[in-house]
DNA sequence: GATTATCGGGG
DNA sequence: GTGTACGATAATC
């Protein structure tokens, strides 16, 4: 009894799967009341799958599907049918309904002819039906038989994803007695997995066992494995087990106890490759962790395009791997890159081929770089957890699936949801022909201005806050409304884009002023970091939506608009350049939403020789301070946001003590407490040398920090000094470049590909993947054919490492200076010709 | 310079 | 599962 009430205190909708066995949507509550909380299952079987077909009478579908008279291809048809005589197309069909809807698809060009199109400021709802069918799985192939009659729609929705709209069920979500829905975010018992194998080559489930597993939650952080490390300090962190096969049991066991598990790449790796292992010892792999369900709960290993995905029904599998490409901008995202990037720290990596030596060696490496993979999931786990969760709630999708959506799918679940509380059915998929028509659209995207080049000195960056999400607003643009005259979609009602997007950009201004309400009481508690993850979710989401609009697949795709949107952003940002520039800016360089300028000292000057000074007081001083600066870009800034439609705003993002601009897209700007931004030149790129790298940098440097250009200079000579005389660290001339395929694949060679060879043929192995690094040697031959090894290496060839590896990374920063390429290179020659004289 | 192919993460 | 990637970079023309 006494549990009973605590029950119903509060619940949380973890998980939603189809359950194709039993016809039904099992739903795992997680009751929060209860000491030690506990998982139940209940199970949705009132919700029936539909479409649409366009007509409004049902009698014209009997009629048609008599006409047809076609036997269903029994073969296509899972689950399988008690009887198979013969079976036709309305036998499957359990009701058709008349209603009422607004069909979307009515209002879009979409290839059409103009005379088609139904006017969107008259949109009303007409007479459709919807065909109730008896399973899920046969909406698709029932569809089919409509092709000839005419239009059906909503026919592609998987069921889970239909049910979670139509019933509004918001899933992550606390629920109380009362079915209100608590905002704050769930307590959720995670833990993070990861394991170890033992295989010489390419890992293969027949052969290669699993040697170790890696665990680590709030309270239990150990490496799972059955071989005895000695004398090892990490003995607590141990847990032992017989063998391979009481592993595998023991991590089920632990792992079914939570709610949440973090892997990283576990969807494509860790899990395809634990079910393959337990399957060979017939270990049945359940997972229930619900405390009143009868089945077995396994993992499930679904296509997912090119990848797989691992569910595990009832237990959130947070793959962090595809979220860490999708929220993090990097080259690379092996787990060290990420973890190097949110917490950073360098992680130790690990050789694979070195771990069956450390394994038999007992070698303690693999135990802590064991240890460290748990651990750092988990801390990445807990760091996107909460922005992943108000992603779902916002989208209304299941956790599992929005962590592996992309930002356009989130965008069309949002759209789907939003459609159908307004009474609307949906527009279709493309077709694959459309599609492929859809793909090869190109169109100008947003205005980069070439930069004034060299460096500049106090720099102001100015930038439009959301611009794409503020123009489709304010210029109402959407598939339904493009077609109309600018000054007509201004007065007309929102489309649907332009409408989602301005509940949410409302949502996030409330928040906004929600945070800046708790900063001033200094209210940095739970509910604060909750609205600022609502806020960054909303934001993603908003800026994607002009992305959606271009995205070939999506159901509310729009050349027209896209292109709309990039016009009318290089319109507002020219027009702001302009703007600028007679207010007294010089600009610098500007990219699509934003720009750097400096104050025009030169205009002033003539100016004020033309007419008798009327400017501001402020710019009759020789030199501004970065104050004043400051000062006059803020009133800049309020007459520009004066004009500007509502909702779109120019704001201030920062003052620059100095700014390198080489060319569109690379520059570099130093910050006034001396921190460097580098954009698009190749500092951070790992095949370069480090004496390549390490000379542009301090390039960087010196003309950011001093501004001097003599002592760039001097860098690059001393260096190429350096090379000549000899004096330079080999190691800092290795270059690095990973093999991508095996050698005979290769039908070009490359110097990385002659030393693998030759790797090869000194009888050692090499591997795809292998980053392989070496040194270009002096000789006659190809540049390939000189590439050696350091510990082969003779002399360096000193012309290539000044020509390909020193001069080219520097030469185009020093050629935005007005240096040229040969003063550089022959700088050295011309200094001891200085000698002679 | 433009177009086509491949690769990613995990061990 | 009433479904499918995609975006960057290297290789090649």
């Amino acid at each position: 009894m006494e549990k009973e009430i605590e029950t119903l205190s509060k619940k949380i909708l973890m998980d939603l799967d189809y359950n194709s066995k039993d016809l039904c949507i099992d739903m795992y509550y997680k009751n929060c009341g209860l000491k030690k909380p506990e998982i139940n299952l209940q199970k949705e079987c009132e919700f029936k799958p539909y479409f649409y077909v366009d007509t409004s009478e049902p009698k014209e579908i009997y009629d048609y599907l008599d006409g047809l008279n076609q036997e269903i291809d029994l073969k296509k048809l899972e689950p399988e049918f008690e009887n198979n005589t013969s079976l036709k197309v309305q036998d499957l069909i359990t009701n058709i309904e008349i209603i009422e809807k607004i069909v979307y698809s009515d209002y879009i060009l979409n290839g059409k002819d103009i005379s088609e199109v139904s006017d969107f400021k008259n949109k009303k709802e007409r007479k459709i039906c919807k065909v109730y069918v008896k399973y899920p799985n046969h909406v698709k192939i029932i569809r089919e038989y409509f092709k000839e009659f005419g239009k059906s729609y909503e026919f592609d929705i998987p069921f889970l994803r239909r049910y979670m709209i139509d019933q509004d069920i918001v899933p992550s979500a606390k629920y109380s007695e009362d079915n209100k829905i608590d905002n704050s975010i769930p307590e959720l018992n995670c833990i993070a997995f990861d394991m170890e194998l033992y295989c010489k080559k390419e890992p293969n489930a027949k052969k290669d066992p699993i040697i170790m597993v890696n665990l680590f939650s709030k309270d239990y952080q150990k490496v799972i494995t059955y071989k005895k490390f000695e004398n090892s300090e990490y003995n607590g962190c141990v847990d032992y087990v017989k063998d391979e096969k009481e592993l595998i049991q023991k991590t089920i066991e632990i792992l079914k106890q939570y709610d949440v598990i973090y892997t990283y790449n576990g969807d494509n790796f860790d899990f395809p490759y634990l079910k393959k292992r337990a399957n060979i010892y017939e270990i049945e792999l359940d997972f229930d962790n619900a405390s009143n369900s009868q089945q077995p709960q396994i993992i499930k290993i679904s296509k997912g395009g090119i990848n797989r995905k691992s569910k595990i029904p009832g237990i959130i599998h947070i793959d962090l791997y595809p979220i860490a490409r999708k929220l993090l901008n990097l080259t690379k995202y092996k787990l060290e890159n990420v973890v190097q990037e949110l917490f950073k720290i360098n992680k130790e990596a690990v050789d694979y081929g070195d771990i069956p030596k450390m394994w038999e060696t007992e070698d303690t490496t693999l135990l802590r770089y064991a240890y460290e993979d748990a651990l750092y999931t988990y801390k990445m786990g807990n760091y996107f957890l909460p922005l992943e969760i108000m992603f779902s709630r916002i989208v209304n999708q299941p956790l599992y699936d929005t962590s592996r959506m992309n930002s356009s799918q989130m965008v069309e679940f949002l759209l789907l949801k939003r459609s159908f509380e307004q009474n609307m059915i949906s527009p279709n998929r493309p077709s694959s022909s459309s599609y492929r028509e859809r793909a090869k659209f190109s169109y100008e995207g947003g205005y980069v201005r070439e930069p004034l080049k060299g460096i500049q000195e106090d720099i102001v960056s100015l930038d439009f806050m959301s611009l794409y999400p503020s123009i489709l607003i304010s210029h109402n643009i959407s598939p339904e409304t493009v077609i109309y005259e600018e000054k007509e979609r201004e007065n007309m009602e929102l489309g649907i884009i332009p409408k989602t997007l301005n509940e949410l950009l409302s949502r996030r201004k409330h928040i906004k002023m929600l945070l800046k309400d708790k900063i001033q009481k200094n209210e940095f508690d739970e509910e604060y970091s909750r609205l600022e993850h609502e806020q960054k979710s909303i934001k993603v989401l908003a800026n994607s939506h002009y992305g959606y609009l271009a995205f070939p697949m999506a159901r509310w795709y729009s050349d027209k608009c896209a292109e709309m949107v990039t016009g009318l952003g290089r319109k507002y940002i020219q027009e702001t350049i302009e703007k600028a520039e007679e207010f007294g800016f010089k600009v610098i360089y500007a990219d699509t939403d934003g720009f750097y300028a400096k104050w025009d000292y030169d205009k002033l000057q003539k100016g004020k020789k033309e007419e008798n000074d009327k400017s501001d007081k402020l710019s009759n001083l020789p030199k501004l301070s970065k104050e004043e600066l400051i000062i006059l870009t803020k009133k800049f800034l309020k007459g520009i946001n004066e004009e500007l439609p509502e909702g779109m705003e120019l704001e201030f993002e920062g003052h620059f003590k100095r700014g390198l601009f080489v060319t569109k897209k690379k520059y570099a700007l130093i910050e006034d407490d001396g921190h460097i931004v580098v954009k698009g030149l190749e500092v951070v790129r790992r095949d370069w040398s480090n004496i390549a790298k390490d000379t542009q940098q301090a390039v960087i440097r010196a003309l950011l920090e001093d501004g001097d250009v003599n002592l760039a200079k001097k860098i690059i000579k001393n260096t190429i000094d350096n090379l000549k005389k000899g004096n330079i660290d080999k190691n800092d001339l290795l270059i690095h470049t990973q093999l991508t395929k095996n050698i005979e694949e290769y039908k070009s060679t490359a110097p990385h590909i002659e030393v693998a060879k030759k790797i090869k043929q000194r009888g050692d192995s090499v591997r795809v993947g292998d980053v392989i690094s070496y040194i270009i040697v002096k000789g006659s031959r190809s540049i390939s054919e000189r590439a050696e090894l350091l510990e082969y290496a003779g002399d360096y060839d000193i012309n290539y490492y000044i020509d390909n590896q020193v001069l080219p990374p520097v030469i185009r920063i020093m050629e935005s200076l007005g240096i040229s390429e040969d003063e550089l290179k022959n700088s050295g020659k011309q200094f001891k010709l200085d000698q002679f004289m």
